[in-house]
DNA sequence: TCAGCTTCCTTTTTT
DNA sequence: AGGAAGCTGA
């Protein structure tokens, strides 16, 4: 009943390289695709082949993606070319996700217990903290941050504690600190994210039966955005690949951003001498972008020094050019991106077809309030992620520790949280006695209380905590995540403190914990759905190992983003800000950073080539950021755009402001135009005009912002909700909560006093703490 | 024991 | 600028 289609078709629809790399069956193969070549349509057509023409099986498929939501959009269209039975069978992944499960597996032979705990990098330097007070070192010399990175790029190139160097002090002291922090995480149960790694490195090239196996088990191994993975990820694949040689991997050295994490580009360059017998594929022809996007894109990139001989080109037409605005600082650019947003929406935009880049999430807050202000809802994607709020990561301790009661420092974390009268001296002792045991935390506890010094009061609630997470571990065995999730927060007295707090941030913090808890039941219904039986540490994996591109949602808002984030995703049109040097390019400025303008370069150029059909760049003339303010030169990736391609414009902001000096200035001699590079110049001028009405409130153009927002302008919803409020008796002002006076405008609330009219104390930011009758203050 | 204050520090990008 | 950690006074 499926229709299978006919081999035949599925390559008729691909041009001759495309074609030849989903026909290429035995041996390995490199495919070089530029941006927007349609290296997934190649990659899943591959599969599908495979599997429809060669009757490969899909269960010796394993397919590696960059994130978990690039895996999924590969399963739904393979779905449609091999139908779910098939597709379910695959083994589509991020690297993170694939060795979870494996080791799920195989996690005996990597010495972990099944239900092993993933540490994110909270969790990480928690740890590390730990390490380093028991060895009596000194935090403040040795930073728990900078000894944590140093050993994760030992571990990222495949090497463990007796493979550094010690000749240093300081490399001597890290190796001390590696060695403890591998062995708190093997007794903890618990790996960092390269252990992931690591571990089923470790399986797959072993002798055993198990890593035979491995080995036997996948027939054909690909590797999408093969650029960005560091040496242990090839060595995995290479050795999953190992019998059969079968291995496809897919890249773009131009958008290789990820060095700093250890990613190295020499996998790719090198792939060939690696395997000499490679076949060479190049997908050269962008079907993604206007040809002005193309064009601007070779041109950032074109002076980098070294890339693979390949020559992107498109047979789309030109386009809009590419517009580069000058503003005048970090507010004007925000308050222009905004309009021009707005703009688009009005013309019929879908807001999920937008997005807004920066370099440095420090920029969001402005272009966040930007939005905010004109009420057009946004989403950030990545950036303090919603499992990294404090409430939230307390609520994952607590499943942590009940999935693997061996993880200490989810223990130490929420043992006195809330508060169960345990001081830091008996928490102190408990790791002591746990230390000195060999034991887990947990199992100390038992231990600490039959010591006879220990306090009547700790030894209680001690042992009422071991009893409930014992009950909780218990309950887990048959009650699913979700119905445990709730269970927790009703019977740890997490839920009742909060709502005991009676302040508006706790009202967020518990509203926060019925989302993780909503979020919790989506995963049990999506895994069903998939044919598999939800586990608690199955999602605590999940969330652990999200990428910030796996956070976009279905909602109609405009993805704002950093430009890292937005690596594999493409949208309609694109604004990118802050094209400053020293803020992008960040770095690289110095001779010796020559490799890090490289990377920020080819960082520009995936922002570029994430446009379809428009594109603009934004650069100010004065920036604060983290609270300097700076004079900003115009990014050298500006002058590197084709003239041809782009449109200069400024906002009338800006216009105001270089009237001021500018104008005797440049204008002065002729208003040539674009005379000495940025020099802002009656190009400007002619944007002020055009743009005026983007950016003076003022402005003689009242456009008709509400008829045409509202359309698509989803509604806040607490519009409604403060009419309400305000109606009813008494204005519902809680702690914490922002209240707005006619005279001092907006203030956040400090405290409440009794009575039906309250006196409030608010702090307004002009004015200082006031003492205020409650009916003088609406809510915001 | 806790809240509120200070100081310090941080900031590239993230699985 | 803003957050986190640490400190102090109630």
């Amino acid at each position: 009943m499926t229709q299978i289609p006919e081999p035949r078709g599925l390559l008729a629809t691909l041009n001759a390289p495309q074609a030849e790399a989903v026909a290429h069956v035995d041996g390995p193969i490199i495919v070089f695709a530029g941006a927007g070549s349609g290296k997934t349509r190649v990659i899943t057509y591959r599969i599908a082949n495979l599997v429809l023409c060669h009757r490969v099986p899909p269960f010796a498929i394993l397919a590696v993606t960059f994130t978990n939501k690039a895996a999924g959009e590969m399963r739904a269209r393979l779905d449609a070319l091999l139908g779910p039975d098939l597709t379910r069978e695959l083994w589509i992944g991020t690297f993170h996700a694939v060795c979870v499960r494996l080791l799920r597996r195989y996690h005996a032979r990597a010495g972990l217990g099944e239900r092993f705990v993933i540490y994110d990098e909270a969790d990480q330097k928690a740890l590390m903290k730990r390490v380093l007070r028991d060895l009596k070192l000194d935090e403040k010399r040795f930073p728990p941050q900078q000894v944590l990175s140093r050993i994760h790029a030992e571990k990222q190139e495949g090497r463990g504690p007796d493979d550094m160097s010690t000749s240093s002090y300081v490399d001597e002291i890290t190796h001390r600190c590696f060695v403890e922090y591998q062995r708190r995480l093997a007794s903890a149960n618990a790996v960092d994210f390269e252990d992931l790694l690591l571990h089923a490195l470790r399986v797959a090239e072993s002798a055993s039966p198990e890593g035979e196996h491995l080995r036997e088990r996948f027939r054909h191994v690909l590797v999408d955005e093969f650029q960005d993975t560091n040496v242990v990820q090839y060595r995995l694949v290479r050795a999953l690949s190992r019998n059969r040689r079968n291995i496809c991997v897919v890249g773009d050295d131009d958008q290789s951003i990820y060095r700093w994490r250890g990613a190295d580009i020499r996998n790719i360059r090198g792939f060939t001498s690696d395997y000499p017998d490679a076949r060479l594929i190049k997908l050269e022809q962008n079907y993604r972008s206007t040809a002005n996007v193309v064009t601007a894109a070779l041109g950032v990139i074109k002076p980098s020094r070294e890339r693979q001989p390949k020559e992107l080109w498109t047979a789309n037409e030109h386009g809009e050019p590419i517009a580069v605005v000058h503003c005048a600082n970090e507010r004007d650019e925000a308050g222009y991106v905004v309009e021009a947003v707005r703009e688009a929406l009005a013309r019929g935009a879908s807001a999920r077809e937008l997005a807004v880049f920066f370099r440095v999430h420090a920029q969001s807050r402005v272009l966040e309030e930007a939005m905010r202000a004109e009420g057009i809802p946004y989403q950030i994607v990545g950036g303090t992620r919603f499992f990294d709020r404090a409430e939230v990561k307390d609520l994952v301790s607590y499943l942590r520790l009940i999935a693997n009661p061996r993880s200490d420092v989810d223990l130490l974390r929420i043992v006195n949280v809330p508060a169960r009268k345990l001081g830091p001296k008996t928490i102190e002792r408990l790791a002591a006695v746990a230390d000195a045991d060999g034991a887990s935390a947990f199992d100390a506890i038992p231990v600490l209380c039959r010591a006879p010094d220990t306090p009547r009061a700790a030894r209680q609630a001690l042992l009422a905590f071991h009893e409930m997470i014992t009950a909780f571990v218990r309950a887990a065995e048959t009650a699913p995540p979700r119905t445990l999730a709730e269970a927790v927060l009703k019977e740890s007295g997490y839920g009742e403190w909060l709502r005991t707090q009676d302040s508006a941030e706790a009202d967020a913090r518990l509203d926060n914990l019925h989302e993780l808890i909503g979020a919790i039941g989506d995963y049990e219904e999506e895994a069903r759905d998939a044919g598999e039986t939800p586990t608690l540490s199955e999602y605590l994996a999940r969330i652990t190992l999200q990428a910030a591109a796996d956070t976009i949602t279905e909602l109609p808002r405009v993805p704002m983003m950093t430009v890292h984030a937005a690596k594999g995703l493409e949208f309609e049109e694109v604004w990118i800000t802050g094209l400053e040097e020293q803020l992008f390019p960040l770095r690289g400025q110095t001779y010796e950073e020559a490799d890090e303008l490289e990377e920020e370069r080819r960082l520009a150029y995936v922002a570029v080539t994430r446009a379809r059909k428009r594109l603009t760049m934004t650069h100010a003339n004065t920036r604060t950021l983290y609270g300097r303010l700076r004079y900003c030169e115009p990014s050298r990736f500006l002058h590197d755009l084709p003239p041809a391609t782009q449109r200069r414009l400024a906002t009338r902001t800006f216009g105001e402001i270089a009237r001021g000096f500018t104008l005797q200035g440049t204008r002065s001699d002729g208003g040539l135009p674009g005379r000495r590079g940025f020099e802002d110049d009656d190009v400007g001028f002619e944007g002020a005009r055009r743009f005026g009405a983007a950016v003076g409130r003022q402005s003689q153009a009242p456009a008709p912002r509400r008829d045409a927002g509202e359309r698509y302008i989803e509604r806040d919803d607490d519009v409604d909700r403060h009419d309400d409020a305000v109606g009813e008796e008494a204005p519902v002002v809680r702690k914490g909560a922002h209240v707005r006076h006619p005279k001092f405008g907006i203030g956040q609330v400090l405290a409440v006093g009794g009575g039906p009219d309250p006196t409030v104390t608010v702090r307004f930011p002009g004015a200082g703490p006031k003492q205020i009758k409650a009916s003088f203050l609406t809510p915001v």
